[in-house]
DNA sequence: AAACTCATCAACCGCAAATGC
DNA sequence: AGCATTTGCGGTTGATGAGTT
């Protein structure tokens, strides 16, 4: 019937927002000794005050110790083009095929650093595109290319791919310090393990 | 130094599929 | 078979830090 009752977004009670230490090492704990399971009634047993989804998130994308943050490597760039010109927006199939990455993560750092490059690579085409239209305009009538160009598709990346690597030695340097970086914010995911190792539980 | 803009990313939401009863 | 619940996915938003004016 009413499919919120599951998220109960609507309970006072429940939590939202960033994920406090105290909330992650709960989540850490109970899962180290209980193992992942139903995640709604996981949250009400280790006493945490959120939605199964949210704790699902939480350790799928953050806290899992396999989860790799920070440093896409070039060639992790260019598997996510290739894949993501084969399947599209299959984040979850596409992070299957980048050991540690996430779909979460994959799905911004798209969203954020190729689709930009991307439109403006688009827009660099559509520009010169234009300036010979404009020119061949003058001895033909067709209208075609009128059609914007929708999404993704396998050709549209084929000339991409070549200068988009190559334009690509000003990203491996930011993603050299990214997994720093993003460590900074609050604490590293290895000193949370390594506080695990210490608790023993 | 302050105000503003932009880029990034963590987290939420809604929906559909899967699963259990 | 039908309903309820849970899980998983993809899109979107909001907070925040970095960069610019």
């Amino acid at each position: 019937m009413d499919k919120k009752q599951c998220n109960t977004s609507q309970d006072p009670e429940v939590r939202k927002g960033p994920w406090t230490m105290e909330e992650d090492l709960i989540l850490i704990n109970y899962i180290a000794n209980h193992g992942e399971g139903v995640w709604n009634s996981l949250a009400k047993a280790a006493g945490l005050k959120r939605t199964g989804k949210s704790c699902r998130l939480r350790w799928l994308n953050y806290l899992r110790p396999d989860v790799r943050r920070g440093n896409i490597t070039p060639e992790e760039q260019l598997l996510i083009m290739e894949l993501h010109a084969k399947w599209g927006n299959r984040w979850s199939k596409i992070a299957k095929h980048l050991p540690g990455r996430t779909d979460n993560e994959i799905k911004n750092y798209w969203r954020t650093r190729i689709q930009k490059h991307i439109k403006q690579a688009e827009n660099f085409q559509q520009q010169s595109n234009s300036e010979i239209n404009d020119h061949q305009a003058s001895t033909s009538q067709v209208s075609t290319m009128a059609e914007p160009v929708e999404t993704y598709s396998s050709p549209c990346y084929q000339g991409m791919l070549e200068p988009f690597s190559t334009q690509f030695p000003t990203i491996p340097d930011q993603s050299s310090c990214c997994s720093n970086d993003n460590n900074n914010n609050y604490w590293s995911m290895e000193d949370f393990w390594s506080m695990q190792l210490l608790n023993g539980d």
